[in-house]
DNA sequence: TCCTTAGTATACCGATCTGTATACTAAGGA
DNA sequence: TCCTTAGTATACAGATCGGTATACTAAGGA
């Protein structure tokens, strides 16, 4: 099976690390699992990433994309006002949260799990990720005419994130409804 | 060294593991570490408690009374009605959170690492301690006469925990600022 | 005095961890 | 034809993992 596409092969690689580090936990999957779920040696799979934590790196840049599109989707396709359509993101996430194969956020549980070691470059890109939509979500909501549209748009991230710790722990959809309710409130409600 | 308290001893090995699961996470942490740390030899570790996952259960359950005791004085100690002083609450985290030795919610980064294996006691501890704050909370609101108590108890629970997740990421405390006038809002205002 | 208790010291088990070395194969281009 | 490329197969190094086995010591109570 020689002569392969390299990056098809990169790809699958990378996919497959996805899976596992996302399914099971970063520290909680080694190496081995990763070669053999992707369908290739390890000394092919350390000829496209020079080590593990190269690996988790690229995992996580890889992952930025494809989620704030997600999140970014889940309001632009929505119906009514800025805050309808935000309030309905949450929906969205507490219908994605029933499924089994939901983990909660890549970003946040991989800070969590790496506490020690290069966790440097890990909040680095976690936190790059956080204030890309929490920069979006800024934008729309000043378009949308609402006051204080950076406090708000903070203010959403902190009810997201939240509710995607709720959502992991009790596996309960009321948590996104209540966050939603929230979210609503605090767009239009003029606060002191 | 022989005839010592049995009870000390065994609180020692837990203050240990707390210690460095807390700071390294669980699965970083060896049990080798942790009886060393204790001053202790790994036989005697596993004379208190039979297993690592045991001892990781023991870690969690001993952290609910402290957790659950902090953030009630945060509350309860803070002047003002039931808006001020939780909002106090998030002023305090941020305080706490500045604090190089400060790594989040023990119990969500517990849930967030150990997605697979005896995930059902973890996110059970977890979700109970959680729980129990949320109904705490409840009871102090309705006694402010607040409305939909339970409502805005979840949405306080949302709130927490999305700021610890933003403070952990960021190290920036003006998420907490952000999330105090979001309670503030939340139990002030009369929503739709 | 003797036995139980609480612990030490040390060594080991098999498994798994990240990472590397050696040797081979098949596809395609010059 | 021959060389480069992309990969396979297999084995192993050195460390660490959770957990156990053997043999010893020192403090107290009966």
């Amino acid at each position: 099976m020689a002569r392969r596409n390299p990056e098809e092969t990169r790809q699958r690689i990378l996919q497959a690390a996805t899976d596992l580090f996302y399914a099971r936990g970063i520290r909680a999957v080694g190496v081995d699992a990763i070669a053999a779920e992707a369908g290739v040696t390890k000394r092919t799979m350390y000829k496209h990433f020079e080590s593990k934590d190269a690996l988790i790196v690229c995992y996580l840049e890889a992952r930025d994309e494809p989620v704030l599109t997600g999140l970014i989707n889940s309001i632009a396709n929505a119906p009514g006002d800025i805050a309808d359509r935000i309030a309905s993101m949450f929906i969205a996430l507490a219908k994605r949260a029933e499924g089994k194969s939901w983990q909660g956020c890549p970003f946040a549980r991989a800070v969590s799990e790496l506490r020690d070691a290069d966790t440097g470059d890990v909040a680095k890109i976690a936190g790059d990720h956080k204030h890309t939509f929490e920069h979006w979500l800024e934008m729309h909501l000043a378009a949308d005419s609402v006051e204080s549209a950076d406090l708000v748009a903070r203010q959403v991230m902190v009810l997201l994130d939240g509710c995607i710790t709720q959502l992991l722990i009790h596996r309960d959809s009321s948590y996104a409804y209540a966050s939603a309710k929230a979210a609503r409130c605090l767009i239009r409600a003029r606060c002191p």
